[in-house]
RNA sequence: GCGGAAGUGGUGAAAUGGCAAACACACUAGCCUUAGGAGCUAGCGCCGAAAGGCUUAGGGGUUCAAGUCCCCUCUUCCGCACCA
């Protein structure tokens, strides 16, 4: 053991000091031009919202992105690996009101410490290409998008019923509504408003949109499948029914079009306009179907939505079934949804549960008309829901499949006007208007001569103005603001106002990763010719909880992207990985339980490495992980024994930098072994499965390994050629999880350059092989012995040591071995009898 | 209700169908003293004095061999939830 005076590993000294060094050399970090020769990797983690302070789920999503990020970029790649801040929203007008500070001020204060701690995290960003989506030469891009939209008709203006947050005091998209509650504010009830609202229509896109989630072998099923649900494509037939002594016509939309004999009524939304035409002439009705809303919103009050009662109103008026000119009584039903498909439907309580249930409350005629194929078996009971079966009760098409049947009905259905076939997608245009402030303006004035006059290009961006109030109520902010509303028409050049309301968030999201490729362009979002280079992203990885909401309105941005012109991809991102959550005491983080950590406190007390490591040794990343200061304290002991052992064996290791090994034994050979066996599993998990806790669990086999033969060591029975590469290959395997440790050493160690730049170390096969291995020996499944063996031994020797083995003997002693099976290099099994 | 993921020591966890519990945390015992959130050594699934036996939520199955594959049940978490 060396005796003299060591240096103590200290966080504190060393990780100011590379940061220092880092600072001074803004360059390292960034992307090299696509001529460089080297293939191109695209490293994006999530940007963050400027909340003001990083959290323990940032740490690990970032800590992820940057080890890959370096990794890469010693594996030779040309690394893009950039920053950014989500920097509109509502929080900050939130904050604005409470701490009567403008928004710009408080965002751009809190981005800047948050790059701070992510500066003392060490994170790998190239901060010349940060973008900040509330600074004009980024939101101007958003405008400019909205107005090719415009162009196209993907933008668009309608009256509807909107989602309201009284919170917010805003309008939410559907994505943005979790159980009729809004996203931000759990506990409050979204009411149903009718505004005039902008809309991108995403639903252009639906299909390909969900066509294109098979293509996405790189993202998690899990998520592929949130977005084929909420995409919803439902492939049916619309059906007209007349209304008996009324001009209106109901359309129902159903699937199952080859049961529409046994409708026997027709249920309507309580929103429905035939539902307010008969309301209004008819006061008993309209006071049932008012009570019938109110029950519903206690319903979503209550959060039970989904799982109430069905309920309904009989109307007393008759719909026609056009196939068999029945007449079928008309009713308000609160379980039909006004906004699925037509908003009423054909009710076939025979073969539908819900309409099931509703029959029997109601009393309503329920009629068998899909029957068992076999004729010889029972008749299936009813509801009898399955599309295997033949129909029976329905004319002229007895005896069909359901699914001919369906085709044959909507071909007649046609032929004769009253329906179609026809898709319906559960997905809704995007409801983009907000009547907030801090948002990106949509860059559009009205005109009471011209109308909706889009804001030319040259006048881009439609500055937001400083210094207004922020109120919580009565609409937008901006509309208050006189010299941003009162403009003069582009057209006419007469009087005229601008929208006052500004862009959902989301938008920002969209597209900035393109942003990053040429984030200085004045011109244009973005160079075609850079973006195409460096799409798609390689590798995304962030929280599971934008599988839908930012994920959706990203694929969507590209391919309307794709449709202008700008890229040639498809899709945004090739490999996405979703990081499980960060909890404390089994528990979600947050401020109401008390249980939150800081990072700041964590990098105080143990070191950003550590606070790192930790996070990535603690579960793998996909899982979620529960935060034990404990755990972090021990990953930082571990930290300061390779400080140790590497400062302690610098010189030998520099003594040997010219050297080569030659022919290690030893020792140094069974140190070297593991050496390459810790490479080629790191670089191997790098490479697939990302379990970085057993690619941090090698590292500590590998040092602990050292670390034992420290009196050999110490005796110099390690060559220093020897030493040279096990240290400062130590130090490289290390690199993407403990940068400033990995500096440290690499200096110490008299490595030239940045670590960085260094080429990733490669395994030798033939150093890393044992040349003797251990094969467990089992005697009818149960473990008996194990024997050693030469490496590669083939079946007939490893049978041979087996049966040779002294407990294997004693156990086979009289018996009969009935079979041996080897699996050479893995195990032996007698069957003994 | 539907869909998905998971269930392994006191804890976080590991294990291409082939030695269950690697690596760490906590704990126990000992050593060291520059008294540090330090370092070193050893032990640490359960039963047993030992030999040995048992053990991956529970039950069944496939297999020479199952934590791993199949079926059923239970539990937890996540997503969707009257989508016609």
């Amino acid at each position: 053991m060396a005796d003299e005076k060591e240096l103590r590993y200290d966080p504190a000294v060393i990780e100011p000091k590379w940061q220092a060094r880092w600072a001074a050399d803004p360059g390292m970090y960034a992307a090299e031009p696509h001529s460089s020769g080297k293939p191109k990797y695209y490293v994006l983690e999530m940007l963050p919202y400027p909340s003001g302070q990083l959290h323990m789920g940032h740490v690990r999503n970032y800590s992820i992105g940057d080890a890959l990020a370096r990794h890469m970029w010693m594996r030779g790649y040309n690394v893009m690996h950039p920053m950014g801040w989500d920097a509109f929203g509502l929080p900050a007008e939130n904050a604005a009101l409470k701490n009567n500070t403008p928004p710009r001020e408080w965002t751009l204060a809190n981005i800047a410490a948050m790059k701070r701690q992510f500066q003392r995290l060490g994170m790998g960003f190239d901060w010349a290409t940060e973008v900040t989506t509330c600074f004009p030469d980024y939101y101007r891009w958003n405008q400019w998008f909205f107005l090719r939209m415009y162009e196209k008709g993907l933008a668009y203006r309608k009256k509807s019923k909107v989602n309201w947050c009284p919170d917010c005091a805003t309008v939410l998209a559907n994505e943005q509504v979790i159980d009729g509650r809004c996203w931000r504010h759990e506990d409050t009830i979204i009411e149903q408003r009718d505004l005039v609202q902008w809309f991108l229509r995403i639903t252009a896109y639906a299909q390909e949109l969900l066509d294109d989630l098979d293509k996405l072998e790189g993202w998690p099923e899990k998520v592929r499948t949130m977005q084929r649900n909420w995409i919803g494509r439902s492939e049916g037939t619309e059906v007209e029914f007349t209304v008996e002594n009324r001009a209106e016509k109901i359309r129902v939309f159903t699937t199952r079009v080859d049961t529409i004999f046994g409708a026997t009524s027709v249920q309507l939304a309580p929103e429905h306009p035939l539902v307010i035409a008969m309301s209004a002439e008819d006061a008993g009705l309209r006071e049932q179907v008012a009570k019938l809303l109110e029950e519903q919103k206690k319903a979503r009050e209550a959060g039970d939505i989904g799982t109430i009662e069905k309920h309904g109103i009989p109307t007393g008026k008759f719909a026609i079934n056009p196939y068999s000119s029945e007449l079928v009584p008309i009713w308000v039903a609160n379980y039909v949804l006004i906004d699925y498909g037509t908003g009423a439907i054909m009710s076939v309580p025979g073969h539908d549960e819900r309409d099931f249930e509703f029959a029997k409350k109601y009393a309503i005629p329920i009629r068998r008309v899909i029957g068992s194929a076999d004729p010889n078996a029972e008749e299936p009971e009813l509801p009898f829901v399955s599309e295997d079966g033949v129909l029976v009760n329905s004319g002229e098409f007895n005896g069909l499949g359901c699914h001919e049947a369906q085709k044959k009905l909507q071909k007649v259905a046609k032929a004769k006007g009253f329906g179609e076939a026809t898709i319906t997608f559960r997905l809704k245009d995007w409801g983009v208007s907000r009547q907030r402030y801090w948002g990106t303006p949509i860059p559009i004035i009205h005109c009471e001569k011209d109308g909706i006059v889009p804001v030319p290009d040259d006048q881009l961006p439609v500055l937001l103005p400083e210094n207004i109030e922020i109120t919580q109520q009565g609409g937008s902010p901006l509309s208050k603001v006189s010299d941003f509303v009162n403009v003069t028409c582009p057209k006419c050049k007469g009087p005229a106002k601008r929208e006052t309301d500004t862009m959902d968030t989301f938008v920002d999201s969209s597209w900035y990763f393109y942003r990053y490729t040429d984030a200085k362009n004045d011109s244009a979002p973005f160079d075609s010719k850079t973006a195409q280079y460096w799409f798609p992203i390689d590798q995304y990885i962030g929280g599971v909880e934008h599988a839908i909401l930012h994920l959706i309105y990203s694929r969507f941005w590209t391919k309307m992207m794709r449709d202008l012109g700008l890229i040639t991809n498809g899709e945004p991102v090739e490999r996405l990985f979703t990081q499980g959550m960060v909890l404390k005491d089994g528990a979600k983080m947050s401020k109401n339980r008390g249980n939150v950590v800081s990072p700041d406190e964590m990098v105080a007390r143990f070191g950003a490495d550590a606070a790192r490591m930790y996070s990535l040794f603690a579960a793998p990343p996909d899982r979620d992980l529960d935060w034990q200061e404990d755990g972090v304290a021990g990953v930082s002991r571990f930290l300061g024994r390779v400080f140790r052992i590497v400062t302690r064996y610098a010189p030998a290791a520099r003594a040997g930098a010219a050297a080569k090994a030659e022919n290690p034994q030893g020792v140094a050979l069974k140190l070297l072994r593991k050496l390459h066996q810790t490479t080629a599993k790191i670089t191997q998990d790098f490479e697939g499965r990302w379990h970085f806790n057993t690619c941090v669990a090698a590292i500590m086999e590998l040092v602990n390994e050292i670390q034992g033969a420290d009196a050999q060591l110490a005796a110099g029975e390690v060559p220093p050629a020897v030493m040279h590469e096990l240290l400062q290959t130590v130090v490289l395997l290390v690199a993407p999880f403990a940068p400033f440790l990995a500096a440290e050493l690499w200096e110490e160690l008299g490595g030239d350059g940045a670590v960085l730049r260094q080429p990733w170390p490669k395994s030798d096969p033939g150093l890393a092989k044992e040349d003797e291995i251990e094969i467990p020996v089992q005697i009818n499944g149960k473990l008996v012995s194990l024997v050693r063996v030469p490496a590669g031994s083939d079946a007939k020797v490893i049978e041979a040591s087996a049966l040779a083995e002294e407990k294997v003997k004693a156990r086979t002693a009289g018996k009969t071995v009935a079979k041996v099976i080897v699996v050479p290099g893995r195990a032996v099994n007698l069957v003994v009898k």
